[in-house]
DNA sequence: ATAAAACCTGTGAGCAACTCACAGGTCAAC
DNA sequence: GTTGACCTGTGAGTTGCTCACAGGTTTTAT
């Protein structure tokens, strides 16, 4: 298989295939008349495993070392739960952290309703941002909106 | 005030500071003995406004163009209230995304509970994430389990 | 006075995971 | 034999900083 072949049989941009190559990822023979990449059912696998473990959060690196562990025989496995639940700590972050900006955005959106625009007068730009208050708000109910 | 003394004013890194000027949203003027950079109460305001509206989900592109805009005497508010709404979008669809993510891989943590690790044989690599199943659950209740 | 510490300057690289562009080589079909 | 689709490696662009470097300036301490 060539790049093309590889890339449409995992879905995935040709550059992809390539980027992998570059990172280590793939290790293609070279076919020595024309110096083009040859890649095989192993590669393959290995390039499908990397795309599902990269929708499951992991890393490229990670991914790597997984990848690496498996090459010598040993179970990649307890490293993949290992680095999973820190993964998955990481994604409840992200999404708290979210929630809390569009706490903070919806919030502003409301307050504005009622704020006309005004023009800039030198001492303001707009104060809708700047009269905007930052501080985080404290009642809990309207904090998470009770959910999850 | 010099680099570090508006930084410390608007408590962001001084390289930030370095970073904003670069990027056009400051504009000191030089003292000509040393050449130093000299900000003064107008940029603090517009560090401040650039650090609130980053707060907001702003980016910098927006948000120098926001400063443009007050700069030349326009509101630059419509403006605002307009990428405003696109931006909670992008949050919405940002948050949305993550929770899909969130939800794939609880599953997959759920699934991995009664399996074995097992040692690579040449045809698996882990099989934790290479028979995962990554077509999207349908069950609506359970994709999203009620929340917002 | 002098030496060390703390600041200043601009520039370039690093992060993550691709994606795209470029310039040139190879190969199939017509 | 020419066109078009593919291949090659490499470098840059994305975002918002942060850090490193090498060298100049100012402040502080001795």
């Amino acid at each position: 298989m060539k790049v093309k072949d590889i890339a449409n049989a995992a879905a995935v941009n040709p550059d992809t295939v390539r980027f992998y190559t570059r990172e280590g990822l793939l290790n293609p023979s070279r076919n020595p008349d024309n110096n083009y990449q040859q890649f095989d059912a192993d590669d393959l696998r290995r390039l499908r495993f990397a795309r599902k473990a990269r929708q499951l959060g992991f890393s490229l690196p990670e991914i790597r070392a997984i990848l690496d562990q498996a090459e010598d025989h040993h179970s990649p496995c307890p490293m993949v739960r290992e680095v999973f639940e820190q993964r998955l700590a990481d994604v409840e972050r992200e999404i708290s952290e979210l929630k809390a900006l569009r706490q903070r955005m919806t919030s502003a959106l409301s307050a504005w309703q009622d704020m006309p625009d005004g023009t800039p007068d030198g001492h303001t730009i707009c104060r809708l941002i700047e009269h905007w208050d930052d501080t985080p708000t404290v009642n809990p109910s309207t904090v998470n909106g009770n959910e999850e």
